[in-house]
DNA sequence: GCCTATAATTAGTCCAGGTTAACTTTTTTA
DNA sequence: TAAAAAAGTTAACCTGGACTAATTATAGGC
């Protein structure tokens, strides 16, 4: 009830990408992004409202508050990052990458997302420098 | 309904460790392990056997088919690899890095834990031979 | 061998989050 | 500008997965 579930925060992240696609958000993007039929947005966003996390006047469009936008923007970093480790680490095809990050994000805090990324900067650039560890990352990468 | 839920993979993760510290398992095991009560582990129950994975005579004890059996293998194998990721690779506290696993593990299909096992490898093999990246990595893991 | 304690089951409830169908508001267009 | 199309809202319902309370089995102690 008063708590931010994964799916409300899968809705303030498709919020913030819409809303740099289209100039304003409405519920069919919404519905569309997400795949899920109005009322479920319409539900979400009435549950967003309450938490103080965007504002919506009815029939009109949905904006995020300084909060929300917060929210949400610690929530799509973490997607890019973990799309980042599937997709360009381990050479995940991109569809499946994007989908297991959605599904992950939820569960990794800020200090632990901090660390992975500080991770894969260390292996990039151990790379970069030695020949051998490349290979060995292509290999794992290529695998199919 | 015919799924197998990420719920219910839980529950035949719980079977498969409680039978190795218990010789059968009860109803009791599993909703202490799993922090539920009876109602909720009875219910599971029920559709794991419906599903093929579990047999439970009413009041007897709980056990694996061999298919329950693969399945919780496969889930269990992915728990240690990520526990293993979080905990002594990002130094996260022990605690957190078991919920953390038990959050995610339902998301990686087996190549991409096979990749993950992989990357870990060599990883590991490479700060064994390379003594600044083995403290880069330290750096990371002891980040508080 | 009976009675009590413990365990398992059943019945009924709640909540999140989805659905369809029906209705209202807004927008578009002829 | 009025009618049709599109979008948004509301109501009623379903499902998974938890819960409590009440009931039924089983097992141990006397």
């Amino acid at each position: 009830m008063t708590a931010l579930t994964e799916g409300l925060q899968d809705y303030l992240e498709a919020i913030l990408l819409c809303e740099r696609k289209h100039r304003f958000v409405r519920t069919k993007h919404l519905a569309e992004r997400l795949g899920v039929k109005s009322p479920s947005v319409h539900a979400a966003v009435k549950e967003l409202t309450h938490l103080g996390l965007v504002e919506h006047e009815s029939y009109g469009h949905i904006e995020l508050t300084p909060e929300g936008r917060k929210e949400a923007e610690s929530v799509y970093y973490k997607h890019r990052i973990l799309y980042h480790f599937f997709a360009k680490i381990l050479g995940m095809p991109p569809k499946l990458a994007e989908e297991t990050g959605c599904g992950i994000e939820h569960h990794l805090d800020d200090k632990t997302i901090g660390k992975i990324t500080r991770l894969l900067d260390s292996i990039e650039r151990k790379a970069k420098e030695d020949e051998n560890f490349a290979a060995e990352l292509k290999e794992v990468a290529e695998d199919d």
